[in-house]
DNA sequence: CGCTTTTGACCGGCGC
DNA sequence: GCGCCGGTCAAAAGCG
């Protein structure tokens, strides 16, 4: 009994830990995205005074206001990923996503040994949504599913309307129904090349997308990750929230077990 | 019998 | 222009 219990604290630690891990991690991206959303802001206003002077000038001709336009609100969607984990002898590929999908081709594709599967949207005849879902190349367990175009017809009545429209990026593992042969939806970002299935790894794919190869030294990320005002803004929040959220987590256990409060 | 899946052929975009 | 490659088509096979 004492064995299940401190196997189970050492699961919880650790389970914490990964928690922890990602919590950072999702502040550190929130935090460069306000960066860059800002940085976009300031682009522009300063494209648009730039406009502006150009046609007073008269010299230099300017964009047509479509392109402009465009130029300010790049609207481009790019098609959604999702990850799902299944079983690594599971060679099926057939994801519980809530629609109905009907499989029109499959190809090997030379990136990848396991192939690709091309499915349509069969719940309505004129809907243009398709995905794409093939194993990752790095960890079979993984299945990515990309989805293409917006499905034109209400979502099936058995999941809610924020589980499956492959809208946004949302769609998290508990949203997703109970199923015998289940696969847990992972939403990463699109971004990411390949899918990595341990918090580490998906540290190093973000140190990618920031612009650091894996042969960086650790020592010159982290520091400069310090030199980072917002990261270290935003890491004192999590650290903090995180301080009080497991002494929270340490209250209710310690009331679940009907312990004394430390 | 009707719907789905499989699979080889075909098409179009892209790089060289 | 040619070849490669990803995406789609469509006939045949499979299944309930």
């Amino acid at each position: 009994m004492d064995e299940k219990v401190e196997t189970l604290q050492k699961e919880l630690q650790h389970v914490r830990k990964e928690n922890n891990t990602l919590r950072l991690m999702l502040e550190v991206l929130s935090s460069k995205c306000t960066k860059l959303e800002s940085h976009l802001q300031e682009i522009n206003k300063k494209a648009e005074q730039k406009g502006i002077l150009s046609n007073q000038v008269g010299s230099v001709p300017s964009l047509d206001a479509s392109k402009r336009a465009r130029l300010e609100f790049p609207t481009a969607k790019k098609p959604l990923q999702i990850f799902f984990r299944t079983h690594p002898n599971d060679d099926s590929l057939i994801i519980k996503d809530g629609y109905q999908w009907r499989k029109y081709g499959q190809k090997v594709t030379k990136d990848n040994d396991s192939p690709r599967a091309y499915f349509r949207c069969s719940m309505a005849p004129s809907c243009p949504a398709k995905k794409k879902v093939q194993k990752c190349i790095h960890d079979r367990s993984i299945i990515v599913a990309t989805y293409d175009g917006e499905h034109n017809h209400s979502v099936p009545h058995e999941f809610g309307p924020s589980s499956s429209t492959p809208k946004g990026s949302s769609i998290i593992a508990n949203e997703l129904p109970p199923t015998p042969n289940e696969k847990e939806a992972i939403n990463i970002d699109s971004d990411i090349p390949g899918w990595a299935q341990t918090s580490t790894e998906i540290c190093e794919n973000v140190m990618q997308q920031c612009g650091y190869g894996r042969h960086i030294n650790i020592e010159e990320y982290v520091g400069s990750l310090i030199k980072d005002p917002d990261f270290t803004t935003a890491l004192a929040e999590a650290v903090a929230r995180t301080i009080t959220d497991q002494h929270k987590q340490q209250q209710d256990l310690n009331l679940n077990l009907d312990l004394p409060e430390e």
